[in-house]
DNA sequence: TAATTTAACACAAACGTTTGATATTTTGTA
DNA sequence: TACAAAATATCAAACGTTTGTGTTAAATTA
C-alpha cells in the first residue's frame, strides 16, 4: 500500500485550520496561540508528518547542503578529512554532497557544475593536480555560491583557504636530524611537477642554510613515488660519494618503501641510516622499523577550518569583498615515531 | 554587483514565448518546431541560463540523489567503497549524499531521518555494528525510498542487499596453510559479538572438518583487535601445548601487530610462523614480513554493485513486493602476497 | 468549399512551503 | 459604551519548473 507523504495541508483540513497557521504553528510563530501550537505539533506528531526538504530548498532558495570535491575518497589523507568534515556538518544540521575528481581538471569542471545546479550553499574543494585553469570556480561566485579551498589551493588571489605549511615541519625534520647528528642527510622527493614537491624542497634547503652547513643538490633525488622509483632513488643516494646517514623521503610509503628494500639488501643499514617522513598515516603504526619521525600535516584539522570558516560565510550576509578573504594556515608539525 | 539566475520565465519575456513553450523547446519535445527549439537554445545559452534544480527536484519529487551512510569513511574499507560509489553514481548522474554513523545506532537512525526528508531516492547502508534494532530502515520502505545494505547487513528478511561471502575465504586460507604443510592453525580472531568473526570461525572450523582434521577450540583466541590484545592473543598460541606454526588473523592490522611483536621477541620465529589475514589492505605493501596471503572482501565491488542494484530498483516501477529481494553475494578470495 | 486533422503554441494548475499584508477577534482603557 | 491596541489567525503571492488541456491557424482531406 503506498503511503502518500503528509503535508501542512492535510493536517490545515484536519484541524480546520488555513495553511499558514499550520506552518506558523510548527515553526512556534509568536502569533499563533500557544494552544493552537500544541494542536498542531499534536496532529503532526499523530499523522507523522514530515516536511518536505525539497519543497523547503526551493522555498527558501537554500539547501543547506554543502558540496565537497576531492581528488581521491580511498586516500587516507583525504578520507579523515571528510570523515571530519561530515562530522562538522552534521553537528550544524548541514549535509554533505560529495563527489571525486580523480586529479582530472574535466571531471572537476563538470562536478562544479553540477553542484552549481545542484543549488549548494557552499562549496569546499581541494583542487586536482592537473587543474591550471580555475574559472569554474570564478563562477560560482558570479552565483553567491562561497568556495573555501584546502590543503591542494589554486595559486589564485582573492580566495578563502585553509592550507598546512609544510616547510615548518621540514625545517623541524632536518634540524631533528641535525641534532641525531647527521651531517649527510638525503632528500628522497616527488616529482617536481607537484607544489608540494617543491615546498619539501624549500624547507629542506633553509633548514641547512639557517645551521650554516652547505646545500648539496645531488643529495636530493626526485622520485615518481613508486616502490620501484623510491629503490632507484634510495640505490642512487647510497652510491653517493658522501653517502647520506639519514633520509628524509616525500612521504610515509616511500619511507617504508625504502627501509624495506635497504632491509633487502641486507647491509643492516638500517641502524646506520635514519628516516623521517610525511604525513604521518597510520602504516608507521604497523612497520616494524618505521621512520623515526614524521610530519604530520593534520587533514582532519584542516577539513575542520575549512568548513568553520564556509560555515562562517554562509552565515555572514555580508558579501566577499567587505569581508575579506579568510587564509588560515596550519602549522605541520615533526611527530617522533612511538617506541614500544 | 549581484547576479541573480536567470530563469526559463526571463527567457520566454525576451522570446515573446509562453513558459511552458521554453520549457518544452528545451527539452525537444516533439510539438515545438524546430525552429523555435533552436532559438529558445540559443537565447539560453546567451543568457547562460542554468536549470534550478532544486525547482526541479521540488516538481519532480525525484531528486538524483542517492544516500550513503557508513560507519567510518576513515576506514580504508569503507574509503574506497564510498569512492566506487561515487563514480557509478557520477556516470549515471545521480549525486551522493554522504554521512556516517561512527557505529553508533542514535546517530544513525537520525541521518536516515534525514536523509528521508531530504528526498533521497534510495539509500545504500552498511549498519553500524552495534544497531539492533532496524526500524529506521523499515520506515523508508512505507516512504517508497529503496534501501541496499552491503557488507555489513543487517539480519533480517525481505531486504536488499549485497554482501561478502567470508567463509569461502576462509576455507581457501585454512586450505591454503594446510597444503603448505602446516598442521597446527591457530586463529586470533575478533571479539564474538561481531558478526564478522562468527564468519570467521565458522570457516576455520569447516575447512578443518572438510580436511578430516580434529578441531581444537583452544587454538582460536579472541582478541579485542588492538596491539596489546593482539600481542596477548599471540602470546596465549605461542604457549599452547601444541603451538600452532601458521595462524589466521581477523585482518591484516592484527596480523601486522602479530608479526611486529614476533619479531620483537628476536626469536626468529618468523621463518616458522605463517600468517594469513583479511582485507587485503595496502598496508600489506609496505610491511617488511607480510602475511603469506590475505582474504579480499572486495569493497570497491560490493560497493559498486550495491549501488548497480539500487539504481536498478529505481528504475523499474514496479514495486518491491512483486520483484522480490536482491540478493547479491561476493566471494570473497584468497590473495597470496606477492614477492618480490 | 466545408469539414477534419495536424502542427505549434499558450494557459493554468500543480508540487509544498514560507511570509508580508490583511482580516478578525479579544482584551484593555478611558 | 465606545474605541484603540494587542492578539490571533487567514489570504494570497511567490519560488521555478513540468505537464495536461485548450486554442488557434495552417494543412489536409473529401
Amino acid at each position: 500500500m503506498i503511503k502518500k507523504p503528509i503535508t501542512i495541508k492535510e493536517i490545515a483540513k484536519k484541524l480546520d485550520l488555513s495553511i499558514s497557521t499550520v506552518s506558523r504553528a510548527l515553526h512556534g510563530h509568536p502569533s499563533i496561540s500557544l494552544s493552537t501550537q500544541q494542536k498542531v505539533k499534536q496532529m503532526a506528531k499523530e499523522m507523522e508528518y514530515e516536511p518536505n526538504q525539497t519543497a523547503i530548498f526551493f522555498q527558501k532558495g537554500k539547501t543547506f547542503t554543502i558540496g565537497v570535491i576531492l581528488p581521491e575518497l580511498a586516500e587516507a589523507f583525504f578520507a579523515s578529512a571528510i570523515s571530519a568534515i561530515e562530522d562538522i556538518a552534521y553537528k550544524k544540521n548541514y549535509t554533505v554532497l560529495l563527489a571525486q575528481s580523480h586529479d582530472d581538471e574535466e571531471r572537476e569542471k563538470q562536478l562544479v557544475d553540477k553542484m552549481k545546479n545542484h543549488r549548494i550553499d557552499g562549496l569546499l574543494v581541494s583542487v586536482a593536480k592537473t587543474t591550471a585553469n580555475f574559472d569554474h570556480f570564478e563562477l560560482l561566485r558570479k552565483h553567491q555560491i562561497p568556495v573555501v579551498f584546502f590543503d591542494r589551493i589554486p595559486p589564485i588571489k582573492n580566495i578563502h583557504y585553509v592550507a598546512c605549511n609544510i616547510e615548518t615541519g621540514s625545517i623541524e625534520a632536518v634540524n631533528f636530524l641535525l641534532k641525531r647528528g647527521h651531517r649527510s642527510i638525503g632528500l628522497i622527493n616527488g616529482p617536481n611537477t607537484l607544489v608540494a614537491s617543491g615546498q619539501r624542497k624549500e624547507g629542506y634547503i633553509k633548514a641547512l642554510y639557517k645551521n650554516r652547513l652547505k646545500f648539496d643538490p645531488t643529495l636530493i633525488v626526485d622520485c615518481d613515488l613508486t616502490e620501484a622509483g623510491t629503490k632507484a632513488a634510495l640505490e642512487t643516494l647510497l652510491n653517493h660519494k658522501r653517502k647520506p646517514t639519514a633520509i628524509v623521503t616525500f612521504n610515509d610509503y616511500v619511507s617504508a618503501f625504502a627501509i624495506k628494500s635497504l632491509r633487502r639488501l641486507n647491509l643492516n643499514l638500517d641502524q646506520e641510516i635514519e628516516f623521517v617522513s610525511y604525513a604521518n598515516s597510520s602504516i608507521i603504526g604497523f612497520m616494524e622499523h618505521p621512520p623515526v619521525a614524521s610530519v604530520e600535516q593534520f587533514p582532519a584539522i584542516q577539513g575542520q577550518k575549512a568548513i568553520d570558516t564556509l560555515l562562517d560565510l554562509l552565515n555572514s550576509d555580508e558579501n566577499e569583498e567587505t569581508q575579506g578573504y579568510y587564509k588560515t594556515i596550519i602549522e605541520s608539525q615533526l611527530v617522533e615515531s612511538h617506541k614500544d
